[in-house]
DNA sequence: TAGATTGTTAATCGATTAACAATC
DNA sequence: TAGATTGTTAATCGATTAACAATC
């Protein structure tokens, strides 16, 4: 697992591959080809050998990968059995949301707090958790250990709320303000721009109306 | 705007360029070189040139890009002022947050119900919108004309209902259902997985974290 | 052993960056 | 006109695909 310098690109093809790797383990599958799992995801078998052999070989010659096995290193890459502890930062309808439909517990990253700088919504109770005021957020950040944020607030107040957070000892940021965070270069960022998901669907109905039209 | 095959990395930049155009247009300034603002958003000025000149020219030798202008051509082209018609199946937290939150008609998008198959949630009221079940989506899509669905349902019936969906005229899907739609290929698919992207943030943290400790 | 399939090198393709002529 | 900056061609870089030798 020496890996060096994995591009961004094959990164992001690794959870797919964990989702299929566990529907193939939960249907008791026990050895695929890259072959047979290339017909499965609509990708070449060739990139699929590149990707797992950036991580070093998880496959055997004339026989192929074993399931379960390759599952578990995909999983060890992704670091899904180190534990994280995260606080959500915005407590509107998305953070909210997040709260109570992602499963962070089962990914390792351990829910700890939830802020809002809305009066109204102090002590509210999500999941398990009572919604906290902004002001004490730093204290509560130093004291828990919180190496992740989640911010799902507006934009206004992003970038110098991150910057707050970096100075208390946040390193990683699930950022979903329409924003870019301005935090140093060890600091990590994974940004959801749900409204440029939404433009970029636009942009391909438009372009799949229009090609119709042409014709 | 005779635009033909452009890549979806170019198409995945044009939100962000707008973004930063927005922001420039609301602080009143006129003109713009690729110089200029390939230094804001820290991207090259040559691949700035390059993305606009995939729908052509919208500058001018010698003075840079006016930025009002760019700014409604890059709207246009993502389709912004399309009108569309949209529906949310899945009423539970992520549904009922992205009803609220996201600002779809601002972006021609048109919303125009709710559905879901908890008994429990019928005629609640989302926005200015009801809950409804199910088994009425298929009629309720066909008379209202409806070519988008936003699917925030589990996984496991994500597959079924965008295929219902796909017979009855629904063109485009923006997926939230960590699954892979099968759907034609005409027909336009966004996803948004956002426990991969909780992934991603996963291995990177754990990437920088091994980096630090290598030195 | 023979057949299958990986791991890996080489070829191709596409995207990004650099350079510069065109032109406002 | 001279200076600035685009639009566009050419060079480079990186990612994907193809091919095949290694080996289980």
């Amino acid at each position: 697992m020496e890996d060096k310098n994995i591009s961004q690109a094959v990164i992001s093809r690794l959870p797919r591959y964990l989702r299929y790797l566990g529907e193939l383990k939960d249907s008791n599958v026990e050895r695929i080809s890259s072959q047979e799992l290339s017909e499965l995801m609509k990708v070449t078998a060739s990139q699929i050998r590149q990707d797992f052999n950036n991580f070093g070989g998880f496959g055997q010659q004339g026989y192929g990968y074993k399931v379960s096995y390759l599952y578990d290193e995909i999983a060890k890459i992704l670091g899904i059995n180190k534990t994280h502890h995260l606080i959500i930062v915005g407590a509107g309808n998305l953070g909210q949301a997040l709260a109570n439909y992602m499963n962070f517990e089962r990914r390792g990253f351990h829910f700890k707090g939830i802020f809002d700088s809305n009066e109204a919504l102090y002590g509210k109770k999500i999941r398990d958790m009572y919604v906290q005021p902004m002001n004490e957020m730093e204290a509560f950040v130093k004291e828990n250990d919180i190496d992740i944020a989640v911010l799902t607030i507006p934009k206004t107040g992003a970038v110098k709320v991150a910057e707050q957070l970096v100075n208390c000892g946040v390193k990683a940021f699930w950022n979903f303000a329409h924003v870019d965070l301005n935090v140093p270069d060890d600091i990590v960022v994974e940004n959801v721009h749900l409204s440029d998901s939404l433009m970029r669907l636009s942009y391909n109905i438009t372009q799949s109306y229009e090609e119709k039209e042409d014709k």
